[in-house]
DNA sequence: TTTT
DNA sequence: TTTT
């Protein structure tokens, strides 16, 4: 079956970086891509699109982009759901990466947002991402 | 920006064809997207992907295809949110189609399944779409 | 760099398999691919995108498709070019394929052709994929 | 029926924009998309695919690219072919824009060549398109 | 729960 | 809360 997307956008943060028990790294991260119409009155006019990225390709991508910096990615669209702590069951609809091009560097967004003196320089976030609490294991390691 | 979706896949339902209050058509369907690879357990093979269309292209497709048939779809994601009966936010990442190309005609889909004598005839369901009890605006005709 | 093609089409004919002194496999075949628009006079109404496949995809893909089977495609847009018989030069895009669906069988496109009486039984062709009068190398060998 | 490409790549030229006899406008460019792996030997390493846009978005892609400059386009696969001077058929293959994404303003790719010191000012050529020496007719306004 |  |  086909199944891709492709996608241009800037990151909303860094990249979070973790590991499954193996030693697997997974990232994720959100990529705000912008509409090409301007809506009407206060619509919003990005789509906010999560996305995974597994192992070596993961820990460059980490490295080499981050917060508001503009990237290519491409993938497959994947569908998952957890059940959250009020014992609901959460659907998730993510683009699992396999491929991207960076069209600025880490450096080059920071030096940009510097120089647009917008926003203080960003400490990597130490707060954990919220995957439904569940621990990551190898059984997720789906490409 | 760019932003783009091609899927091919199978139609878990009939399409749920509605109208906003000036009149315009949209349909709401779920593509079941079979997965290249086999999982080791009883994992899931299909991701479940959401879409949306619009105006006469929705009536199109409503009426020509339906459940269990083969379609190819194309067209940008989408991210919005509503508050739920619980009153927790919902988030929701779905494919608006801007173009579409039947595998497989409504009535090939149905003599199909009649000959695997899998399944009785889907009678056309009346329940409501959950869209979270939200009324459609045509705020929402963002295509 | 982001280059992705995805196509749905017909085979204007079978695979043509060949294989690299090396013993590597590639298949060489057209898709056409209908345009969704009726043109106003006698102008042509489908592509003939060219595309190249690789290795055990290209076995399998020879094997279970053929001339006049719905297929989809997916990969990246190549170039290259190579003087022909008159010593001009002759450039070449097609599509290197990464990703294929079978959307109907060899033998259901077979069937569905001799129903319509539309032609005599295909046999194998056993002319040479033109190709520039080249032979394959294993440098050519890029996906 | 589905027919969709998605490219990241530098401009080789400036966009050769030019008018049909009813004074449609339809820009002309190569697009450098550079491969992903690196060639043993002296191969070559990027693809140059050829590229059409037609009206106000040609002017527009027109006015803000340029050579050197990197931009995302999505579009379809088209074929045609001509008679050339030499009294042979050539075929094309080319992508016919539906959607830009400039990743870099002229101004930015000019000043990036200018540090670079890697090329003399780029005067706009004048040198008409290769196009088979056919006039452009408004029967191929296919898009 | 967001980027420029 | 799913298709074949």
């Amino acid at each position: 079956m086909i199944n891709r997307v492709v996608l241009i956008g800037r990151m909303t943060k860094d990249v979070e970086l973790r590991y499954t028990q193996s030693g697997t790294a997974v990232g994720s991260f959100t990529l705000a891509v912008n509409r090409p119409f301007k809506s009407s009155d206060g619509e919003r006019e990005a789509d906010f699109i999560n996305a995974v990225i597994w192992r070596k390709p993961a820990e460059n991508f980490a490295n080499f982009t981050g917060k508001g910096a503009q990237v290519a990615i491409e993938g497959r669209l994947q569908t998952r759901n957890y059940e959250n702590n009020q014992g609901q069951r959460v659907y998730v609809t993510e683009v699992v990466v396999d491929n991207f091009s960076l069209l600025e560097s880490k450096a080059e967004a920071d030096r940009r947002r510097e120089e647009n003196g917008t926003s203080q320089p960003e400490k990597q976030s130490s707060a954990p991402v919220n995957n439904g609490g569940v621990e990551i294991s190898d059984d997720d390691l789906t490409f």
